[in-house]
RNA sequence: GUGGCCUUAGCUCAACCGGCAGAGCAUCGGAUUGUGGUUCCGAAGGUUACGGGUUCGACCCCCGUAGGCCACCCCA
């Protein structure tokens, strides 16, 4: 016997009973971004590592400690080590908004795409080493109109889904006017409680002092005396903050203001969101997130272009909804197409009728009793069974409710008429 | 990357102090040749995660590895 391999840590496989929650989740992303005028776009699972260095930063998380290296076969070891599965979907889309010269198309561009994403990261529940996001990005629109457009958005998803207890957490991180200053107080500040902070933090306060607030070590006092962003906005940044706010009230949709939210990633600018469920405190309560990136077209080599975007994890979000239970819409019917002996060129012509009218039909290949073939049907999940006798002859068969037991004779055209009437 | 708990049949779990690995559910087959769900009978399913060690003897004790869960770090 061969040893067995399992999947790779932190990793799982979708089994057919997941199915119909993330085919849910999906197509209720896929038609919202129909409805929000989103048009798909798709990009590779790995690029140079260096696209994401560069984009999000040599001190975010994602690039200093879980970033999935991957390598060819041949070349140098320098080449080898040039490529890294996608942490996160925004640096390949504006990589690819760059090189394939978008920005002459008439903007703003609205992108999505559903795909996974990969971080090396120590698992848990709700973590994975890949992991699925629905993504969307505006790029060439500065705006706020579209910043509250992309919250109410993504506020939209999860009620439609029948989450509730979502909120969206907003803030400003200000811009390249404003942010040294505010950088500069936070130094200030901390730097008179290092006996306060944690090993990580005193660290952090060197290389990225706006992440020391995401230190849930903070004492309250100290969280609670912190220079706030908002208060170190320029004008501009400020402005644009209390639009977004305004139309969020609006629009009518449930935010707070979160001054201790700065994201991880280096790239973003003013606006940063994101969707956090209840219950959940501390842990995995981040459900998406997003947020403001003007600079970094320009960064990675573009023409100066505003974007804004955000990513829903779907494994996340179908976490959410089991653990409240949320009911899932009926699927279609499943018919299943029973017969005796060796009729099986009758199962199988009319199974094809069936499914030209649109149903979905499940033959049974064996020649058991009829008893075993409906047992069969109804244990694989057939609502209705189509019974092919004699009267066949006639283009007749037996329908039969197997929820109520009824059953009658219907001429095969009428089947799919009589299902779903 | 750090720490804690855990791993026995597909699933949920038993197995006394170290003495022949079991049950329920699920699966498959059968209960006088055309109708399922209940019931009854039966079958199959295991290198006890993997590798070493101690012992006459290891699911059980020791070491290592892998994986899972939880809490950090951080995030989706």
């Amino acid at each position: 016997m061969p040893r067995q391999i399992s999947a790779p840590r932190g990793t799982r496989d979708l089994l057919p009973e997941d199915g119909p929650a993330w085919e849910r989740v999906e197509s209720v992303a896929r038609d919202l971004s129909r409805r929000y005028a989103f048009e798909r776009i798709e990009v590779p699972l790995f690029e140079r590592a260096e696209l994401f260095a560069r984009g999000l930063g040599e001190s975010s998380d994602a690039v200093e400690k879980e970033m999935f290296r991957v390598s060819g076969a041949r070349g140098s070891d320098e080449e080898r080590a040039a490529w890294a599965l996608r942490p996160e979907p925004t640096a390949g889309i504006v990589r690819s908004f760059i090189e394939n010269g978008m920005h002459v198309r008439p903007g703003p561009l609205r992108l999505t795409m559903i795909g996974p994403m990969f971080r090396y990261d120590r698992p848990q529940a709700g973590r994975y080493r890949q992991f699925t996001q629905w993504d969307v990005e505006v790029l060439g629109d500065a705006g706020p109109a579209v910043d509250a457009e992309l919250i109410e958005l993504g506020q939209r998803f999860y009620g439609e889904l029948g989450l509730t207890d979502v909120v969206a957490h907003v803030n400003s991180i200000g811009d390249a006017a404003c942010r040294p200053a505010y950088r500069q107080a936070l130094v200030d500040y901390f730097g008179a409680h290092l006996d306060r902070l944690t090993d990580d933090s005193r660290r952090r306060l060197e290389i990225n002092p706006l992440r020391v607030l995401d230190d849930k070590h903070l004492a309250g006092d100290l969280v609670d005396g912190a220079p706030r962003s908002t208060d170190h906005l320029c004008d501009e940044c400020r402005t644009h903050l209390r639009g977004v706010l305004d139309l969020l009230d609006a629009l009518g949709v449930r935010h707070v203001v979160d001054h201790r939210l700065v994201r991880g990633l280096d790239y973003y600018t003013r606006t940063a969101f994101e969707f956090a469920i209840a219950g959940h405190e501390g842990q995995q309560q981040a459900l998406g997130g997003g947020g403001r990136y003007d600079g970094l077209v320009e960064l990675l080599g573009g023409r100066a272009t505003p974007g804004i975007g955000f990513g829903i994890g779907l494994d996340r979000t179908v976490l959410a909804m089991a653990e409240q239970e949320v009911a899932l819409p009926s699927s279609a019917p499943l018919v299943a197409v029973v017969g005796s002996g060796d009729d099986h060129a009758d199962r199988l012509r009319i199974a094809a009728t069936l499914r030209a009218a649109g149903l979905a039909i499940r033959p049974d290949g064996s020649t058991r009793k009829l008893g075993k073939q409906l047992e069969s049907a109804v244990k694989a999940g057939a609502t209705w069974a189509v019974i092919i006798g004699a009267e066949v002859a006639d283009e007749q068969v037996a329908l039969k409710n197997l929820a109520t037991g009824e059953q009658s004779n219907v001429a095969v055209d009428l089947v799919a008429a009589s299902i779903n009437g």
